[in-house]
DNA sequence: AAATATATTTAGACCAGACTAAAAAAATGA
DNA sequence: TCATTTTTTTAGTCTGGTCTAAATATATTT
């Protein structure tokens, strides 16, 4: 039905679309992709004669409702093989990304719904993201920075914005991991670091390191 | 390194190479693969080039070495995948095979080996075929066709020949399967139809069957 | 409102991997 | 042996996906 690259174009689209406003521009998505501006034009008009994104010349694009439904699809199955890696093939967090990337467009009818399955109806991938069902319903993960959060306040950690091997480790170090509780103790002014507690261990954090965790606050 | 076309020339050149002797046809490439001639003799042509066959004009190919190594590590690959499709997610025999196809050619250093420790080393698919270790060896499987047994002899199925999904039926019915003892009662000269016994329960198969499934015998 | 800078599209090319049609080599057999 | 058939290769074309360079549209300054 859709090769490998139009899945990857329809997936990155759908994305920038979250982050930004409504129409995605062709440079956003030659960047994400790595590739050429040029490269994108023509995949972009080759999609929207496939019906899964509208396109205006020289405005940008946006996901049809089939082009939305595919996209979140293969976000599924990118989510449901990290879990897999993460919980039966014990990877760590930083490491099951690149995989993911390539199992996710893997074509059968039945397996991701029996991956899914087999690994419990998890709701979220190792990062803390939400999983959409098999009809594509998912909650969006109320997530906001920890530098957000002021003293006094709780929340659990539910994904990094960052995975670069070094920041998982710092806070492996410090047992700082999904669903670990944390609370904010003080926070200064001047430079934005803060004192938080997790698992009963205070310590302070830098700025750096607050803007690249999420938490939930309940 | 290699691109998934290239991958699945080699696997089927080293699949034709076990079967005939040694050179391997052009013709023949071309057949297993659904494709043309002259589009296996360009493939060929370039694989010569990056060393991993050897190609004589007019006369065939065969692996290299390094060929040889590439091949059976994506059938190393091919079977796992078959492995943990039964075993963890429940398909049956006849499922298998597509899904493998494309699982077979995910990139990844450690993926395969994680996932091999995580099915408990396996040392044959589904179907009854050895699975190479690490090191790409295997014993070959010394499994013979059922309809070569005389009268009286015991085998264990090891393996179909074809597994055409109404064939796999017909044997599930009879609770033939992998590892199942199967005894040769009595054959029939004139048409080569023989009574088997498999589980306490015997029966009629015809010669079609009795050349589909392949018994080890010890 | 021009002039300039930036974003985007078009035109033309390339590569991988396939195809068809034609040429050439090898095998077959009268 | 020489004519015919079969196998294999070559030549030329196509599609998907990419690129560079040039053209054009939009945005930003002056
Ligand atoms: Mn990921
Ligand atoms: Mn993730
Ligand atoms: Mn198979
Ligand atoms: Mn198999």
């Amino acid at each position: 039905m859709f090769t490998l690259a139009e899945e990857n174009y329809l997936k990155t689209i759908y994305h920038l679309q979250q982050n930004v406003g409504v129409e995605v521009s062709t440079n956003a998505i030659a960047e994400k992709l790595e590739t050429k501006a040029s490269s994108v034009t023509d995949m972009v008009q080759k999609l929207a004669d496939k019906q899964v994104l509208s396109y205006v010349k020289y405005k940008g694009t946006t996901l049809t409702e089939k082009g939305n439904e595919i996209a979140v699809n293969i976000i599924r199955k990118h989510r449901l093989w990290e879990v897999f890696l993460v919980e039966k093939l014990h990877y760590s967090w930083d490491e099951v990304h690149e995989i993911a990337e390539q199992l996710e467009h893997i074509k059968s009818e039945s397996l991701i719904d029996r991956l899914e399955e087999f690994l419990g109806f998890p709701k979220v991938d190792p990062h803390g993201d939400p999983i959409p069902d098999q009809n594509g319903q998912f909650k969006k993960v109320e997530k906001q920075l920890l530098s957000q959060l002021a003293k006094g306040q709780k929340g659990i950690c539910v994904g990094m914005k960052e995975s670069e091997r070094n920041f998982l480790r710092y806070l492996d170090k410090r047992s700082i991991a999904i669903e670990a509780e944390i609370t904010v103790i003080s926070k200064e002014d001047f430079d934005d670091s803060m004192q938080i507690e997790v698992n009963g261990n205070r310590f302070f954090i830098s700025k750096k390191i607050a803007e690249n965790l999420y938490v939930k606050i309940f």
